[in-house]
DNA sequence: CATCAATTAAAACGTTTGTTTAAGAGCTGA
DNA sequence: TCAGCTCTTAAACAAACGTTTTAATTGATG
């Protein structure tokens, strides 16, 4: 077993393990259990549980927000503005990008509500410092497609949305249970992300009724 | 100190470092020494960590469900099902009777939203078992003010409003400080909650693709 | 084949965790 | 006043945690 499988291991019992359960209630020992390397390795090629979180993540939203990045790209060249399209970027493109290289989309989201719930202060700011260019980008972009909307509602929406998004799709099994049991209805990931771009319109271009 | 001062005192504390740090990161002597009680008290009058985890959460949700049920009598005395006005019964009536009780809706928004995310089984149960039929008979009401809308496409966009509400409100100071930083705009709880009703109003009535 | 660095392995480290025990204190009612 | 119950206290418990140490093993290079 080659260096890169033993790190390669750890990650991908780490991801599954983490979005399961969270971080602190996922121990090394169940990690490097499930991985079948020993105890030490994760310090060894880590150097702490703290940073082998980070590189979770790190291995998740690289490729994510390069899938972004080239989305946004496109997009300011071409000077499209469309609200839908937009979301339709981030939902679509990233999401179905992640797919595409293997990774579980479902399984990202939920890693990046526990990022935002779970309270681990050098997780945010890795995250911030790592990825928050990407994420102000497209922020602009989404604000330059509502000018008739106030910055404060618009900012107050944008989290609006990332809370539906991050919820409904980090509990996507969940949910999905509950509905095939009540309705006997089959809902996939793409069906729902169908389901969520409209309604986010909907909420980001409702009238403003200019609170305070 | 009577005994219903050490309850009351050992709940106050968790409360606070719950929705501080989360479950599994805050321990029993944290909260003991925060309280100012013995260490013991804890398994003595509660039995356990999970059982002192539902007492919290119960003195939170029993006057919230209690709030709710009663707006949910008077509207349907009246017959009303006006969606707005629905929103409003649950955003207002019920979080404004716990602050007018002493509890920070805030910190209610942060704990329900751990209650969701961190993986506490029996937590979960427990709120099911005890606030099910209230939940239940909220989002009935919901639903019959949505008559137009698909079933599941209703429960899809119930969750993505749960996750907007719970997800903004329960990092509301983290958000607030943002774009008090950015824009010097204070936001206050009632004014969010004044953005947040039409927003989620939009999404609710949203037309609907029907996607499937 | 011998050497040396990189990696793995097993064991132990010191803390911290939730919980339990056993003794003491404080109050109540007869 | 004293028995009896409730509650508090201090101490200890075993288990689990992240991390470190030391030795064995591997694999490539001269």
């Amino acid at each position: 077993m080659s260096q890169l499988d033993t790190v390669n291991r750890i990650l991908d019992a780490a991801e599954v393990l983490f979005a399961e359960r969270g971080f602190t209630e996922t121990s090394l020992r169940t990690i490097t259990s499930t991985a079948g390397v020993n105890l030490a390795a994760v310090n060894y090629h880590f150097g702490s549980k703290k940073e082998l979180i980070q590189a979770v993540f790190e291995r998740f939203l690289t490729p994510f927000t390069e899938n972004l990045d080239r989305e946004l790209n496109r997009r300011e060249s071409q000077a499209q503005l469309q609200l839908e399209d937009l979301l339709q970027s981030l939902y679509r493109v990233a999401l179905a990008g992640l797919a595409r290289e293997g990774r579980d989309p479902k399984r990202f989201m939920r890693l990046l509500g526990l990022a935002y719930t779970q309270s681990q202060g050098h997780l945010r700011r890795f995250i911030v410092s790592r990825y928050g260019a990407s994420y102000r980008r497209f922020a602009g972009q989404l604000s330059d497609a509502l000018p008739q909307v106030d910055p404060v509602t618009f900012y107050w929406r944008l989290y609006f949305m990332l809370g539906a998004t991050i919820f409904s799709l980090s509990s996507f099994d969940a949910i999905e249970a509950i509905l095939r049991e009540d309705f006997g209805a089959e809902s996939s990931l793409d069906e729902t992300l169908a389901r969520l771009a409209p309604a986010a319109v909907a909420m980001l271009t409702a009238p403003d009724v200019g609170a305070g």
